[in-house]
DNA sequence: ATGGAATGAGACGTGAATGTCTCATCCAGT
DNA sequence: ACTGGATGAGACATTCACGTCTCATTCCAT
């Protein structure tokens, strides 16, 4: 088994990041290998996508373990959140819309558990009187992968410089628009 | 002509904005003709989907208009254009992503101009001292979009209640998550 | 070197959606 | 009532991606 299954999801992410309507065939060659290897290790497109949102998850997962989002202030921990993230955007934005094609269909439970720790963030935030708490925690976590998609692209575009990005998005969070009167 | 191509155009927009997938002759029945009647009025799906870009422009124009962009302080500014956006986040949402598919090709003049004009508002914030000045206008433009697009869908889904949504955009991105000092 | 496993190339059938066309029907204005 | 335009229903060809399969080739371990 000369193919190995996670590179060929992580080339795979990388093209659907940026043309989330790649065949098959555009992913097998963007990871080096044909067709019909493809299908040999993915039953099908289904699968293929399935796979990648295990994936997606998983790495997400592992970005708010590093944000080692219970330690220090909330604010802080989004800080990190934000910065580890930013390795996964291009996948979680292309996710993201996928997700919102099932419209019926039961969600992989893997996003809900995500979903709970952002929320549980945001939630012990406005809980130590460090965030306002006329934002609904569940809003905010929509918020937040709204940000993080809309980053993605606008960075995949080039309206956006990727350098920016994590202090963009963050400060935007955390501060808003609004001239801050502190600091 | 019985049928009236602006209402076919608002079915197909609501329509996609839930199911961005939706066939031609799924469009047609929820505008209530038939498929052939809905190719006599619209080349075909890309001229359609061309229309309610345009549409999706008008719109929006029109939701600037009345949000009186120029007038009062770019706060209030602000907040009367989230409120006014409100009615066209569904389609805004759904040519949004679709406009991500179009990587090269260029884009439809319309919306360089309306994202000018928010631009110009983020900039005027700023030069009146009421807008924080290290995020540019250029990424509070792209974030407008995404929580305008991100809500949408939460809405959509249930996530976040509808009446709320204006509301939590325009003071997410005022004054951020942090509890406010001020006020 | 050799034999088995994995791969690449490509043919093939399938299904879905599109776009075009025809024909019968319906409706409105005269 | 009549007539012309618009519509609905459906057949039809086309395209495209998918999934399956075969066969030759390559690669690796023994």
């Amino acid at each position: 088994m000369a193919v190995d299954r996670a590179r060929v999801l992580e080339e795979a992410a990388a093209l659907l990041a940026r043309r989330s309507t790649s065949s098959m065939d555009e992913i097998a060659r963007a990871a080096g290998i044909s067709r019909a290897t493809l299908h040999r290790h993915f039953a099908g497109r289904d699968a293929l996508i399935r796979a990648l949102e295990q994936l997606g998850i998983e790495q997400l997962a592992q970005a708010m373990d590093a944000a080692r989002l219970d330690e220090g202030d909330a604010a802080g921990a989004l800080r990190r959140l934000v910065a580890e993230a930013q390795q996964v955007a291009g996948v979680l934005a292309f996710l993201f819309t996928e997700n919102q094609l099932f419209e019926g269909e039961e969600v992989n439970a893997g996003w809900a558990r995500l979903d709970t720790r952002i929320h549980a963030l945001f939630r012990r935030g406005q809980e130590e009187g460090d965030f306002r708490i006329d934002l609904s925690a569940t809003w905010l976590t929509e918020a937040f992968y709204g940000l993080v998609g809309a980053g993605a692209w606008a960075v995949q575009d080039g309206r956006v410089a990727r350098n920016d990005l994590t202090h963009s998005i963050a400060e935007l969070l955390l501060g808003g628009i609004r001239r801050s009167m502190e600091k």
